[in-house]
RNA sequence: GGAGGAGUACCCAAGUGGCCAAAGGGGGCAGACUGUAAAUCUGUUACGUUUCGUUUCGAUGGUUCGAAUCCAUCCUCCUCCA
């Protein structure tokens, strides 16, 4: 169940319910779990520390390992990484863009070279939604073909019309599933993905054509996958008008804390991005005046915390130079510590956002912070 | 004391007459990262007035048009014999 309760132009401010957790303000950052942990030996435990309010997993790394059916038995996702909080799984439509040397398309799916021992797997949206009504997560995205960015028209066209017709296939797969006795969380929601490149009169029909199948939300994927900035935003204002408005709306893969800003401002409600984690195990930190590289030299006898105002486990207790130390000695506390930061910034980012759309303040946070977060801290 | 071996850039280590300012690895410095094949990848690491010049391969001297590479002497280290 998705409510707005406040809009600033375009941007929202809502409540979102599903089966597990509390309710879910948004904007919402996701934060990405992939293989039902977060890199750098963040459990789900620290994950409630730190803000966190959905968890997102992925389908295909879940089915390769340790296999859903494996999720399965020992009760679902959410018990098995003991998470009671909303979780989203991914479909596994990502990795057709990101495994795109591993894979082969046709009508009826995709068939992947395991990216761990080659071995075949065929996944079409009937086997995307079966391995995540198997994990238990309370939305399943729709399995799609994110394509790469910038495509041939003429490809990109046939490719959203296969992935409007996979949307159909996994929509009456989703509602056979979610009416079975026995499947795990039969309150399952289902959210449709819009392509279409970087074409707005293919972004716009496919998002016509998906919006007239009852999903309980709807994203906008294959973006931040190549094209400039800019495109990624035109796209998005050509979408917009033709999302349900009563619908939460979940920008794919994003991004940045500026791309985060920049998309609330257009429309947009969820978020996830691998970038706080990855950037934070390769030692890029992101604080409130911009994103320091920690292993920087000039850091070696800082101590203050990595930010200020900062109130997170990390920045009360550790100094820039014990963390620029654990990681040149390429300790494993170095990765946790800055993921863990990495992360609160990001739910707090979002948590800053709520604020000011509930205070109608959020276009002069907009202003103050879209292009500050963007640079280089000192 | 005798015999043999070795000294190359921050470290290890290739190179044994010109294509060598010198492979490769490590370390250092810096950059990238957007629904995670990522604790990964890339660049850079003698000096300068930088499409070129200067100095450099333990030291000094020599041979040669040309030397890290050949010769002489010296210094240092290692192994074996006494």
């Amino acid at each position: 169940m998705f409510k707005v309760t406040k809009r600033e132009g375009i941007a929202r401010r809502g409540e979102f319910t599903c089966a597990h957790g509390d309710t879910v303000q948004t904007p919402v950052f996701m934060n990405v779990g992939t293989q039902g942990a977060i890199k750098g030996a963040v459990s789900a435990h620290d994950l409630k520390k730190l803000g966190c309010q959905i968890e997102l997993s992925n389908t295909y790394h879940l089915h390769l390992r340790p296999g859903d059916s494996v999720v399965r038995q020992l009760g679902g996702l959410h018990r098995f990484m003991d998470w009671d909080g909303p979780i989203l799984t991914d479909s596994g439509g990502f990795q057709v863009f990101s495994l795109s040397g591993l894979r082969k398309i046709t009508e009826e799916g995709v068939t992947f070279a395991s990216h761990i021992d080659g071995h075949r797997i065929f996944m079409g949206p009937e086997e995307s939604m079966q391995i995540q009504s198997n994990l238990g997560s309370d939305i399943a995205m729709a399995f799609d073909e994110c394509v790469e960015n910038p495509a041939p028209y003429e490809y990109v066209k046939a490719s959203c019309e296969r992935t409007l017709r996979w949307l159909e296939r996994c929509k009456s797969e989703h509602d056979r599933l979610n009416s079975l006795p026995d499947t795990i969380n039969r309150q399952q929601m289902l959210f449709g993905i819009n392509q279409g490149g970087t074409y707005a009169d293919l972004r716009v029909w496919h998002m016509k054509e998906i919006a007239k199948l009852d999903c309980e939300g709807f994203a906008i994927g294959g973006l931040a996958v190549g094209e400039e900035t800019q495109v990624m935003y035109d796209i998005i204002d050509a979408v917009e008008p033709f999302m349900p408005q009563e619908k939460p709306r979940y920008l794919m893969g994003v991004g940045t804390p500026s791309n985060i800003i920049e998309s609330v401002a257009r429309g947009v409600d969820f978020f996830d991005c691998v970038m706080p984690a990855r950037n934070a195990r390769h030692g890029k930190l992101f604080t409130w005046a911009g994103a320091i590289n920690i292993k920087n030299e000039k850091f070696k006898l800082d101590g203050r915390a990595i930010d200020g105002h900062c109130d997170c486990p990390v920045c009360q207790s550790f100094s820039r130079a014990y963390l620029r130390h654990l990681f040149v000695a390429e300790e494993m506390l170095a990765m946790r510590l800055a993921v863990m930061h990495n992360l609160y910034f990001y739910n707090s980012l979002m948590e800053r956002i709520r604020t000011a759309l509930d205070e109608g303040a959020f276009e002069a946070f907009r202003q103050e912070y879209s292009k500050k977060l963007s640079g280089r801290a000192n």
